[in-house]
DNA sequence: ATAATTAAGTGGTCTGACCACTTATAATAT
DNA sequence: ATATTATAAGTGGTCAGACCACTTAATTAT
């Protein structure tokens, strides 16, 4: 169907074998604009629109003044680019609220196992500061559990829902929700993280 | 960090916001570039980054002599594409692994109360369809379960997870496991949820 | 009324020009 | 000679304007 490529594409591909041929690897600086536009005989707008395209997704990294750089790619990028417009057609609230709640139920699944007796007297002094309002206290608190449980991606997309919630609606629980989850965290009864948020 | 936002990360913004006054759906058209770089007060090129990046990502359409279109987001473009580039990365590939099992376990936990009779023996059609491939299977062995769950914000999130682990890996499963989990749907235990993939 | 022609609108691309910033180079002061 | 400072070169960020190819609407000729 593509009957005509776009130019953009083109340098997409060309840059995919520039970094094979080089072996570029995360940290490493590309090509200029400039230099690309030359060697491949185009102009430097379409360079830039295929280098913008894949720094929007998190693959390149630009330093205005030094260069372009190859870096680690990190998908919540993308996520969280995606949920921002697929949000809009499927604008319902009720999704990401119920998203958001799943999402810090898989926290606690997630972390449950990896917690000592440190991290979960840790958790309890969030629980226990009195510094916090309740929006705070629900976004340290799981943020603290996120950490624990080393998934960098599904505490981005998280974060993404925590902060479009925040901005929406207040939806806050008493301290006894929280307590329950130390409780859970605990004792390690993962079976009782289904009966969270039940009441609803 | 980001000190200075770049012209077409706010066109980014100001798409969103467009598309979310108008309402605008999967093949609506957009406002034209020029009327965009016009309204905006910024340089035609700029919106053209915007654009192509999220062209790039499957977001949108572009018909030269018409228009751009908003298109039903397939995900399978950006995998291709970052599967170009990302150098198998072993963590995020081990993070999204993790984070979809827990998807796929959100979407049985959303399945399993909105699951009747009818769902549930469509379910079994998938499971003993010989013709399907161990990949075809899980795919739409899932899908169908998340059509259930209605919160197609976790679906889309899956569903790119789903398709960047089939570019990468072929993680199958024996028929057991869904077996599993139709047995889990049929006598409604969601505290077994919690037991699958344990031995993974 | 119909068909052919024209004009207007839209994306695709390139060129050339500045600006802001960083780094390497050259000039200067010590 | 060395250290400091000033300059130049390189790089990304952005814009304006120009064509081209293509589609659609408006106009004109039949």
């Amino acid at each position: 169907m593509p009957t005509t490529v776009k130019v953009y594409q083109q340098v997409l591909k060309e840059m995919q074998q520039i970094i094979k041929e080089k072996e570029l690897e995360p940290g490493d600086r590309l090509p200029s604009e400039r230099y690309l536009a030359d060697k491949l005989k185009i102009g430097r707008s379409s360079v830039r629109e295929a280098l913008r395209a894949i720094e929007l997704l998190g693959l390149i990294e630009t330093k205005q003044g030094e260069g372009t750089f190859l870096r680690d790619y990190q998908s919540y990028h993308t996520v969280e680019l995606l949920a921002g417009f697929v949000l809009q057609d499927h604008n319902t609230q009720r999704e990401i609220m119920e998203a958001k709640k799943m999402l810090e139920k898989n926290a606690i699944e997630l972390a449950i196992d990896k917690m000592d007796d440190a991290a979960l007297e840790s958790i309890e002094l969030i629980i226990n500061d009195d510094n916090l309002t309740h929006t705070q206290l629900h976004d340290e608190f799981f943020a603290h559990i996120f950490s624990y449980g080393q998934n960098f991606l599904l505490y981005k997309i998280w974060r993404f829902m925590q902060d479009f919630s925040k901005s929406v609606k207040n939806n806050t629980y008493g301290i006894d929700f929280y307590n329950q989850i130390a409780e859970i965290l605990k004792t390690k009864k993962h079976h009782q993280i289904y009966t969270l948020y039940s009441e609803q």
